[in-house]
DNA sequence: GGAACCTTCACCCGAAAGGGTGATTCTTCT
DNA sequence: AGAAGAATCACCCTTTCGGGTGAAGGTTCC
């Protein structure tokens, strides 16, 4: 989020040399000031609508799915690793173990080693179950 | 959305007429541009933000409302069968086809008859991927 | 530097799943 | 009575999955 508010800040200066640029253009040749004005409105609007998505993103997650929140204590605690969990949500999605493979550009063995240990992690011994037991757990979806 | 268009149109048109004052009476009093294209920015900013959330919010909600219930015409416009519809409730607890047919009192052939039917009237190819759509669906959860 | 862990990959083998075809029995609808 | 669909089962074959083992490179921590 901080990032967010830099990045807008360094947007405005930006913004401001240029606007100083065409408001000197425009008074210069002695153009409408409301066309200099409607550029203004539009550049901010767009400012405007990217930077409200991008703060308030994190909250859409969480109001899309209000059961769900990612807890990374939970995966810790089973003792799942990032990789593991990637294969994880790409098998709930219902991908083939060589598509998973391709998705994460690694071998078809890898996703295999990645979802025996996941398996083992779980206590089950089927992608099925894995899923519906992750979801259970409140590990995805 | 529809809805959101004609508002942040209608907003416009106000907002149009307020600044046509703010500009006779800046330019009147004879005051720096620069706070008048500065209370333009404001403006248009927070507008945008407001417009930006008000037309990504309906996706939020439609996904947030994952409430179940339970839809034979769902079923029937599918072609999906009882006996079809309870291997694939069984599926999504992440039973084998052996189980599902132990549980059912049929043989193993005839769940596979049955799953792979499922698949045709599902379009998937998979069971995991059958789960997934059929909670996509409303078919079950 | 060594221990522990993650990530990556390989090979083997058996089990499970999936696709295709065909066939029988039963109910239901016309 | 005949058609249509559902449910049942069988056999074939291919693909995918899962279990087991081993191993190499990379981090991280002590």
């Amino acid at each position: 989020m901080t990032r967010t508010i830099i990045l807008y800040g360094l947007s405005l200066a930006v913004l401001i040399f240029f606007l100083k640029f065409i408001e000197y253009r425009f008074l210069v040749r002695d153009l409408s000031m409301e066309f200099y004005v409607g550029a203004v409105a539009i550049f901010f609007t767009a400012l405007g609508v990217w930077a409200g998505l991008k703060l308030t993103r994190k909250k859409t997650i969480i109001i899309t799915n209000p059961a769900f929140q990612f807890d990374q204590g939970r995966l810790d605690s089973l003792g799942i690793s990032k990789r593991e969990y990637e294969v994880l949500e790409l098998m709930a999605k219902g991908l083939s173990n060589q598509e998973i493979a391709d998705k994460l550009f690694v071998s078809l063995n890898t996703v295999k080693t990645h979802s025996s240990n996941l398996f083992l992690k779980l206590q089950v011994s089927r992608r099925t179950q894995a899923v519906q037991k992750a979801k259970e757990l409140q590990l995805i979806q």
